[in-house]
DNA sequence: CTGTTTCAACTGGTATGACCAGTTTGTTTC
DNA sequence: GAAACAAACTGGTCATACCAGTTGAAACAG
């Protein structure tokens, strides 16, 4: 009755930002020229425009005159690392908060991407994992954190990917300082590989219980494990980020 | 030497934007056609335009085929909140996205509470509770949010409470928009209170798992409803603000 | 005179095409 | 090799024409 057939910019927008939402285009990069997205969205370079413009009234694309439009990246509001950097700073704790609350997240990426993923999405979990047991070198944090991240995104549940992808900062370097603890004893670092390919495997197989439970208990091991060191070595953590 | 000299356009959607502010053009009226403001600023109808889809991409007017433009009577609750909050308007699913990370943050909060908490925690818990249930009046998105957070603050977890007040925003919406689907059929406000009742008890009682299982299954239960009647009446929550 | 129909004049929505103005890049030139 | 320059990008602005809802007043029917 009410039922005006959505106007075609508001599609546009919509898409636009559906794209940006899927990861397609990511905060800090350039998003293809108006004249090239009239190609892409099959229609006029004034609706375009007008779907940049409302973007840009939301706050989601920064535009520059005769470089381009480009995903802003001050899209990780949640979260803002800065105020978690310093909290992190001289209090060790924080490690441990971090990985109760990575506990949980990364449970339901698991389980979400179990559930939702796509063959796409397999392969490239699939990938990462490959690089990840590959290296038996200890100090690849970064595989370790783009493993997670593949599972996270193929969750498909933006939110989710944005409050992880918040914490990677302090993931990172958490990472680090775990894998610095940790992996200098062979068993625990086979014990972690052993951890990732429950996931992957539950994964894979499309089981979300058994790949929340794989993914909970890998982090909750993990906060354990390095617990437990902590309290022999007593500050080793301290020491982490000075390098 | 990098002073471009700022784009029409954004003086456009500025000087709008001023005269909206300095009540020239008040909440719920009309503001003057396209073609008149073409006239009256003196640029061409497409900045205009643009303007106008800025303004509306920062909530700031509503545009009706046909009607004319309208300046929001929910002015800007200051500018953007966060910019998720803008990823909600058109995109529904992101409220159970939000929903999803949630159910897992506050039931590890309401765990970590139920083994930490203080005995001043609990007090404020229990004021939150009492406050929350006194207001049998369905508005009270606030209160709901401050006993959502007692909880979080009793986790004792920094990290998890900065990320669950990062979703505040959102989540105060989201809220917000919950209520005003759920509440008026009483059967569900009941059921709601009753949820926040098995938490309170769990929590109080120092039965972790209870208080995990009680917080999740609350946050699970709020979502699932709101799906179902999202499915049925369909559209309902873009229409939440027209009234 | 009343009620309906109709149509013209609004309103915003979309499409072209032209031209201006910064930026980048590769070529030419010294 | 370095400086100068000239396309070929990019976004910014304008003018014009036409489509599509909305509204209200004039024309008409009863």
């Amino acid at each position: 009755m009410f039922e005006q057939p959505t106007p075609i910019s508001r599609g546009i927008a919509h898409r636009l930002e559906q794209l940006i939402l899927d990861g397609d285009y990511k905060p800090g990069q350039k998003i293809p020229s108006e004249r090239q997205l009239t190609q892409k969205l099959g229609v006029s370079r004034s609706l375009v425009r007008e779907a940049l413009k409302e973007l840009h009234g939301r706050g989601i694309i920064e535009t520059h005159h005769g470089k381009g439009s480009f995903v802003s990246d001050i899209l990780p509001v949640v979260a803002d690392e800065s105020v978690l950097m310093h909290l992190f700073q001289g209090h060790s704790r924080t490690l441990y908060d971090l990985l109760e609350v990575r506990e949980q997240l990364e449970g339901q990426a698991a389980k979400l991407a179990a559930e939702r993923g796509t063959q796409q999405d397999f392969y490239r979990i699939t990938k990462a994992m490959e690089a990840l047991e590959e290296s038996d070198a200890l100090v690849n944090a970064k595989l370790d954190h783009d493993f997670h991240r593949a599972i996270a995104e193929a969750s498909h549940n933006p939110v989710l990917i944005h409050v992880l992808n918040s914490l990677k900062g302090l993931t990172l370097q958490s990472v680090q300082v775990t894998l610095s603890n940790l992996s200098h004893r062979n068993n625990i670092k086979q014990q972690i590989d052993k951890h990732h390919r429950q996931i992957y495997n539950a994964i894979l197989s499309r089981q979300p219980q058994w790949a929340f439970k794989a993914a909970t208990s890998h982090v909750f091991h993990v906060r354990t494990s390095l617990q437990e060191i902590d309290e022999k070595e007593h500050g080793i953590i301290r020491k982490a980020n000075e390098d």
